[in-house]
RNA sequence: GCCCAGGUGGUAUAGCCAGGUUAGCAUCGCCGGCUGUCGCCCGGCGGACCCGGGUUCAAAUCCCGGCCUGGGCGCCA
């Protein structure tokens, strides 16, 4: 429990960004940790850290008592402290504001020489800042991504709420590893083999036939060996499936979602955006779309020899993104480079009612018509060289009554990173996993 | 999985190519000084060549292997 001296002294609290030239003269209570401390000998200034922001604190050590001193001669980077004083207008300050103390109490030492200076005056690589990743978080540009990315994922659930859509969960310890695609990881389920789920598609298929629109925000895991800015083993994924939809109709509740959230942000997150120096614009819509035919078309006059049927390589992706500097969609690619459960075009098979949402050269969410007849469904298996016997759970689904259908997945994360300007993608997890990190 | 680059105090780096220096600088920590700092400043002190093998009179430096890290590709979100 707290002390009962302290829970009254938080009674009295006052956040670090609430300490403002306006409120001169109020006697305030500021709780924190201490991100620097700059001691000119007779004045001591401390800035306090809180989940608001920061305040500097100025000592008097002249006019205060022996005690006190001896507490602010021993304050150490990132110690929790409670600070007692009274707010002072004070240009000589660069916030124009500081609280004049008049005690100072330790509540939790941090110890002397952090592994890391959350106050980034020496640079450190993205390895350090990982290993002590909670330093890290600390610092007010590091811990914005994700006060920005908690306002994105609660726009994305208002819009889908909105919209009618039911957020559902489905599992992510699975059976089988055959949906094929990307690598699972393989786990121990008691007595038998599971693996972790890649993706909610076939669920989030089966469960249109109930709430006929649905959505899903969680974690997935790919065993994949990529090692770049934009891949993670366990990433965010947003996605939506809805009946009696096709691509179109999903094509425009993306582009509209995403727009959305850019305007919650700019309402929301006006100081996170600017602290990070992040210039939103509120994307129109609709976003410009080109076909798989187009792209492949700009390519080749670009000089690049792909033959019509590949996919794209990220070098080709990165020069699409020259001519594409914003949102875009590829639509309708080749079947044959489409999972099983991609609808092809009835009029010409070997394209399919696909399409990737892209930002630049960076591939964001990916979705499409889904295929809703049972016989087509396993037909669309054997060609991809799976057993439909292995997916009878999914199928038999096929025959109780399967409505046309569409949908698509969204990379939270990548997707925060287009928002937040961040170019690796471990800058927009928490505690990120990849191909070399377990922990912390 | 393939390819490239890199591992020097706690952190970030110079030195390496052309082998021999008390291994330099900054930050950091400790000590001292400073009443207006805001990347405070000034003085002092402390702390490092990833591991193993090889070449050599001599290896942080050259060679081989390992481990770790960053990035690119493939694949994907």
């Amino acid at each position: 429990m707290i002390e009962p001296r302290i829970k009254e002294a938080l009674k009295g609290r006052v956040m670090a960004g609430e300490i403002v030239p306006e409120i001169d003269g109020k006697s305030v209570n500021v709780f924190g940790w201490v991100h620097e401390v700059r001691d000119l000998g007779k004045l001591v200034f401390v800035v306090v850290r809180d989940v608001s922001g920061m305040c500097q604190v100025v000592f008097r050590m002249d006019e205060l008592d022996e005690s006190v001193r001896d507490v602010v001669r021993k304050l150490s980077s990132e110690s929790v402290i409670f600070v007692k004083g009274t707010v002072v207008k004070q240009p000589k300050s660069r916030l124009g504001v500081e609280l004049v103390a008049e005690s100072v109490e330790i509540l939790g030492k941090s110890v002397p020489r952090l592994e890391y200076d959350p106050t980034g005056k020496v640079q450190a690589s993205m390895d350090v800042r990982l290993k002590h990743r909670i330093l890290d978080l600390r610092r007010p540009e590091v811990k914005n991504v994700f006060i920005i990315g908690n306002h994105v994922l609660k726009a994305l659930r208002d819009f889908f709420y909105q919209r009618g859509f039911v957020e559902v969960r489905t599992p992510k310890i699975i059976a089988s590893a055959t949906e094929g695609g990307a690598e699972l990881f393989e786990i121990k389920y008691f007595d038998k083999q599971a693996f972790l789920a890649q993706s909610p598609q076939l669920y989030k298929e089966q469960l249109t036939t109930v709430f006929e629109k649905v959505f899903e925000i969680g974690p997935f895991f790919r065993a994949e060996e990529s090692h770049t800015r934009r891949h993670i083993s366990e990433f965010t994924s947003v996605d939506i499936e809805q009946a009696f939809s096709d691509m179109d109709d999903v094509m425009e509740v993306l582009e509209e979602a995403v727009a959305h959230v850019h305007r919650v942000l700019l309402d929301k997150c006006g100081k996170q955006l600017k602290e990070l120096g992040v210039n939103l614009r509120v994307p129109k819509t609709p976003f410009p779309r080109i076909t798989y035919d187009q792209a492949l078309e700009i390519l080749r006059q670009e000089g690049e020899n792909i033959k019509w049927g590949e996919d794209f390589s990220t070098p080709h992706l990165r020069k699409l993104g020259k001519k594409f500097t914003s949102y875009y969609y590829i639509t309708h690619f080749p079947t044959e480079i489409k999972p099983f459960y991609i609808q092809e075009k009835a009029e010409n098979p070997a394209l399919s009612e696909s399409f990737d949402l892209m930002f630049q050269w960076l591939e964001l969410a990916s979705g499409g018509t889904r295929v809703s007849d049972h016989d087509v469904l396993i037909r669309k298996l054997v060609q991809k060289g799976l057993d439909p016997k292995m997916f009878e759970d999914h199928v038999k689904v096929f025959r109780y009554g399967m409505p046309v259908h569409a949908g698509w997945g969204l990379g939270f994360e990548r997707f925060l990173m287009v928002l937040t300007r961040r170019t690796n993608i471990r800058e927009t997890v928490l505690f990120p996993r990849d191909r070399f990190r377990l922990t912390p």
